[in-house]
This record gives structure tokens, C-alpha cells and sequence, in this order.
DNA sequence: ATGTAAAATGTGCGCGGACACAATAAAATT
DNA sequence: AATTTTATTGTGTCCGCGCACATTTTACAT
């Protein structure tokens, strides 16, 4: 039951160490019968590298490219950050390091320049949130010249290029709300969707949100409950979005559900009266602070956690996976719909995923 | 920013690698100014000791001996046993060797003869389900004499041999339960609580599950939503069971909320009509595979997930953590509870958790 | 001062593999 | 057949650390 080396193997197969190694490596420059020798002797052995031994000698570092968006621009990109730095502890032993291109969210230039940083560094992958959709598949297309794999997180689009997605599935979550609120609502209540966005930054992930929840809607036959989408971008104005929030107010008397296609429920249920807080059923995604803090109150109902720091674990993992232990890695990764309320909200913060549950 | 190794702190510091060896892993017989000094250089360059050239050189094999159920006397425990292999395939290279040690489930003297062995094999740690609590108290005892840490999941017991356990809060998941049969509830709805358990095992458990539905009901003044609780042994029996589902029926005609606590709700869920497939509303623990099948058909309406996958893949990093890397573990590590309903369980049966989601 | 035990420090080798280079064998050229 | 060229194989060293053993220094007793 000893482990099998080179050493054995070169000594079974009559040959030097070197023989094997470059059989091993397909280094090439080995005679045919002898590659084939050497390769059925490794089988029958069940030999396998010791990647210690392995990164040790060969004094390989791994770069990892992380081009996501700087948590001081927006709060939620704190966790998948979390979640890759609880990765890196446990695997850097591997030879692994990462070097990150944060960019300001609302930025679209601040992206481009630090892709391009990125891909200028030569990394073995680049890590990244293509939140600017168009100009991602550019670099996409650069990236892939240099032969660079994408590994995208949280937002999904499609490219050769890519070596795989982790995030949720945004149509099923849209669809999931439109569960949860169907187990709230009444005949004849209304839905106002809420998508407090930049422009800028790609929407097909949120329409895909409402569409979900509309399908919902669609398939369980709750023609009477009306869905609205109101879009706004000048969320940050909080005078501004007071206005438009009393306006759609105003205007929906027969409001009852709201759902937030964002982490940024909070902005406006800040706003909420006492009555509010009552009367409406508030569903939004990603358990950042204040989102928290309102769950804890009773002002937001439901959370739909995109459970960020797994996002930035499994992206890491996948890395490892494919660059180092070379096994195969699934092209999407569509992590699980949390559904977080004020009865087990304590849990998804106290415990993260993967493992950040074992962090000290 | 290259890294610092034990031959740069001996050159700086005068000395030899083997006295710096002798610091850093406190093997003493070292005079008090030198290792002083030692660790002062060590620290302001900031030295990490290379995990792949020290598990190369000392050759060193970290053994977990790992008593569970068989999956074989109860499917939920594969899952357990899946998030295992996942960690260990991340992490054996880092020496890492596990035992397993099965015991039917239903079979007291099998968990101790299996623990017996376990202990025997002198293990650097037992992970392990302490499904029969007396029992594992007196091995804890014996196996901290010998200095064998516990690293418990599933099931929370206390001792102070154990390291650390990973699972549910059990009182909080029956809380939980409580809030999700509040949103479906109307006053006056019956609840029934089902433990379709054997005796032998580990009542308490049980017990505090459905005390935190009661919690919940009591906290939010549901006073007329009465709880019952029924436990049966004899779950195996088919006929008697089916009998035993028909005499509660009769019995309860304002039955509305059915509470499982533990995995075995589709024992009875099979036995439903249409009617009452309508009629009640119904919670049960685990994601196996017969009541993901009822949960898709609307037969099953909320399952607490305990995220079994998440225990097993969690025990093992713990143990990674504290022996390998030195880390600190937390003693509790209460996974999140996850609800999962018919629109999100594709997502929690597709990706686990952990690295599982990297699975090719 | 001398010998000896104890404390402190230094050195060499190996873990398993990567890689550069040396060495040999086979094929091609003149 | 002698000489190159090319294909194939073998060898030495290092990666950073652990550990056994050798060596040196210091403390202590006679």
C-alpha cells in the first residue's frame, strides 16, 4: 500500500528516472515502446504524482487575475472576496497566488483599464465579474488569443472563452420569489418590481429576474396579480429616490409585494412607515448589512442569498481543480437559491460555506 | 517579495538551519537569547513555513478514523460520506489518510465495536456521528486519555474531548419549522409532529426540534394551533405504520400541519391520497432521494436541509485546520438552514456544497 | 588545570519530482 | 568506415524542510 514513485517505476521498467519523467510529463523524446512500457506500468501501479514533491521541485506559481469590483463601490463584493481569500488559506500550500484588478462598479472605463491590467500580467486565469457584458467579450476575445481561461462569477454570459460560471440562475430566482410571494399574496395584489441599477451595467440579469417571476405568476394561473417594473438609477440621490418611492406609492394602492431584483432593498425600505413595514411583503437578494438589520426587524421578508462567498470559494476551487489537480471542471455552476428569513438568518451569517464554517 | 525560507533566517541570524529548525518547530535545546532573536527575524520577514517541503520531508501521514452509519442501514448518511471524499480529494496531499468505520444505524453494539476499532487504530483524530450519546461519552473518555480529539457532526453532544462539531442547531431548525407553518396556518389548524425513529438512538435530538416549533408558536401567540407529537418505532413495518398514519387521521380531523423530525417523512407521504397531498402542509428534514421525488410532486412542501454534504466535507477541512494548518476551530459550527422547496431543489441537488460544486 | 557530562549548535542526507546537462545509441551523411 | 547529426536515455542537483547524528561550546566536578 506504499506509495508508488518514479523510482519505482524506472526500476520495474529497467530505465533511469528521467525516462519516466518525461513519459510522465510527455516531455516527448522517448522511444514509443518504451512511453507505452512505462504508461502500462504506471497504470498497473496506480501511480500517482505527489504534487508536493511535485510543486516543490518545480517552484510553479499559479497566478490567479481577480478582476471584481471594489467592495468600497458597492458593499456586496466584500464576500465573494471573503470567500476566495478563505480558499486561497487552504491551498496556496499548491503554489497559488492571486493578484487583484478591483474597479469601481459604476465605472465602465475603470473595468476596461484594469482587464487590461490584468491581462497585461500574464496570468495563468483572470477571475472576474463581467458586469460591463459587452466589453467583457472583448476581452474575452483577447484573453483567449493569449490563452488566457475566464473563470466568471455572479454574473452569467456565454464565450468560448470561459472556463466556467458560478452564480445563480437568475431566471429560478425570479421564479422563486414569485413562489415566495404566492405563498403571501392574495387575488388582486399587486407586484412592483424594483431594479435600483446603474444603466450602465448589464440588465439581462435583472430582467431575468422579473421574467422568472413572472413566469411563475404565468404557470400558477395569478393572472389578477399584476407585476410592474419600475427602474431607477439615481438610487444613490436619496432625496430623489424618497420622491420616486412615495410617486409609485402614490400610484399602486393595491401594492402589496415588492421585490428588489438587487442587494439594494435596503434604500428604499429605509423609507418604510410603521404601516409599510405591515403591509408589504418585501423580497430581495444578498444578506448584506443593512439588508440584515431590516430581516431582523420584520421590514424584509424574504432574502435570497446568492451566497456570494461561495461564489468566490468555488471560483478559486475550480482554479485548483482544473490548473492543479487537473480534474475536470463543470462549465456551470449554478449555486442553491438560499432562501433567508428572520428565523435563520442567524445562520447564514454566523456560517458561510465551504470553509469559512471552519474559520477560527 | 520571494519567499522566506529557513536558510534566510539562519543566515541572518548567525546560525545554523538546524537550530532555526529546532525554533520554529520548539524542539528546544536552544540557548534563550538565540531563540529569541530567531523569532524576531522569523516574524519582521514575515517566514511561513513551506507546507508541500515539510509534509515531503517528515513523511508524515495524519489518520482520521471516521465512525458513521453505513449508508447502507440509512441512505441520508452517504451524503455525509460524499462531502468527505470531496475534502479529501483537496486536501490528501497534505498526508492525509482516513480510516472508515461503519456501524448500522439501528445497532448499538455495532457503533461500539466499531469505535472500538477506531479508537484502536490509534487515529490522530475520530470523526464521527455520536448518534447513541452514552455510549460516545464513555469512548470520549477513553480516547482523551490517549489524546484522540473528537470532531463530531450531525448530532451535538458536550464533552471536553471534542473538537468541534458541525450541523444544525436542532432547536433553532424546529423553529424554523414553526415560522414556515405560520405562513400556511390558519388559527385553529392542527399540527402533528411525527418521530418515525427507533428508540435506541438519540431522543433529545428529536425532542428539541419540535420544542422550537413550540417555541416559535408560543413567542408569536398561536395558541390554538395545538402540536401533538407522536413517536413510532416500528417505521420498518410498513402495514403497521400505515395502519398506525390511518388511526391519527381519524383521530385528528383538524390535522393540517404534519411536522417529520428526521428524515423519514416519505415513509408516510406515501401512503397520502390526492386529498391529502392537498390538505396538509408538510415539513420533513434531508434531502434523500424519495422525499426529493414527493417534494417535486407537491407532496412535500418544505424540507429543512441539514446539509449533510456541507457536515462530512466541513469535518474533514476542520481537522485540515487544526492539524495541518495550525489553524483554531471553532467548537460549534452550526450550518445554515437551508428551506428548500419544488422551485429551488434542483439547485441544492445539482451543487452541494463546498467544493462539490466543483466536481467535474 | 583536566576531564566529563550537558547544553547548544552544525552538517548531511533524504523526501519525490523537475530540469538542465551529460552520455550513449541509432540514424544519416560524406 | 569515419564522422555528424539526431534520437533516446541517464545523472546530478536543487526545491525547503525534518531528522539523525556529529561537532563544538559551556558548565561543573575533581
Amino acid at each position: 500500500m506504499k506509495k508508488v514513485t518514479i523510482k519505482d517505476i524506472a526500476h520495474i521498467a529497467g530505465v533511469s528516472r528521467g525516462t519516466v519523467d518525461r513519459v510522465i510529463n510527455g516531455r516527448g523524446n522517448v522511444a514509443e515502446e518504451v512511453e507505452k512500457k512505462i504508461l502500462k506500468i504506471a497504470n498497473e501501479l496506480g501511480y500517482e504524482k505527489n504534487l508536493m514533491a511535485s510543486a516543490l521541485a518545480s517552484n510553479k506559481v499559479y497566478k490567479i487575475a481577480i478582476v471584481t469590483p471594489d467592495p468600497a463601490s458597492d458593499i456586496f463584493w466584500a464576500q465573494p472576496r471573503e470567500g476566495m481569500s478563505n480558499a486561497l488559506e487552504l491551498v496556496r500550500h499548491y503554489g497559488i497566488i492571486v493578484e487583484y484588478y478591483d474597479f469601481n462598479l459604476f465605472r465602465k472605463d475603470e473595468f476596461s483599464m484594469q482587464m487590461e491590467n490584468a491581462i497585461k500580467s500574464r496570468p495563468d486565469a483572470i477571475l472576474t465579474a463581467p458586469t460591463f457584458t459587452a466589453e467583457s467579450l472583448e476581452y474575452l476575445d483577447e484573453a483567449e488569443k493569449l490563452n488566457i481561461p475566464f473563470i466568471t462569477i455572479n454574473t452569467e454570459i456565454d464565450h468560448p472563452g470561459i472556463l466556467c460560471y458560478v452564480g445563480q440562475n437568475s431566471h429560478n430566482s425570479g421564479y422563486l420569489a414569485g413562489r415566495l410571494f404566492h405563498l403571501r399574496l392574495k387575488p388582486d395584489d399587486e407586484i412592483i418590481a424594483f431594479n435600483l441599477g446603474h444603466t450602465l451595467a448589464n440588465a439581462q440579469h435583472y430582467s431575468d429576474k422579473v421574467d422568472g417571476l413572472k413566469a411563475y405568476f404565468h404557470e400558477h394561473d395569478m393572472h389578477h396579480n399584476h407585476v410592474f417594473w419600475y427602474e431607477f438609477d439615481q438610487f444613490m440621490d436619496e432625496d430623489r429616490l424618497k420622491v420616486f418611492w412615495e410617486e409609485i406609492k402614490a400610484k399602486h394602492p393595491r401594492m402589496k409585494g415588492i421585490f428588489f431584483t438587487n442587494s439594494r432593498a435596503y434604500r428604499i425600505v429605509k423609507f418604510f412607515t410603521e404601516e409599510d413595514a405591515k403591509k408589504y411583503e418585501i423580497i430581495g437578494f444578498d444578506m448584506i448589512a443593512p439588508n440584515i438589520k431590516f430581516i431582523k426587524e420584520d421590514k424584509i421578508d424574504f432574502i435570497i442569498n446568492q451566497n456570494p462567498i461561495l461564489q468566490g470559494y468555488t471560483g478559486i476551487m475550480n482554479f485548483v481543480n482544473h490548473f492543479v489537480l487537473k480534474k475536470e471542471v463543470r462549465k456551470t455552476q449554478y449555486l442553491p437559491l438560499d432562501i433567508v428569513l428572520k428565523e435563520n438568518v442567524d445562520f447564514y451569517i454566523e456560517n458561510f460555506s465551504g470553509n469559512t464554517a471552519v474559520k477560527g
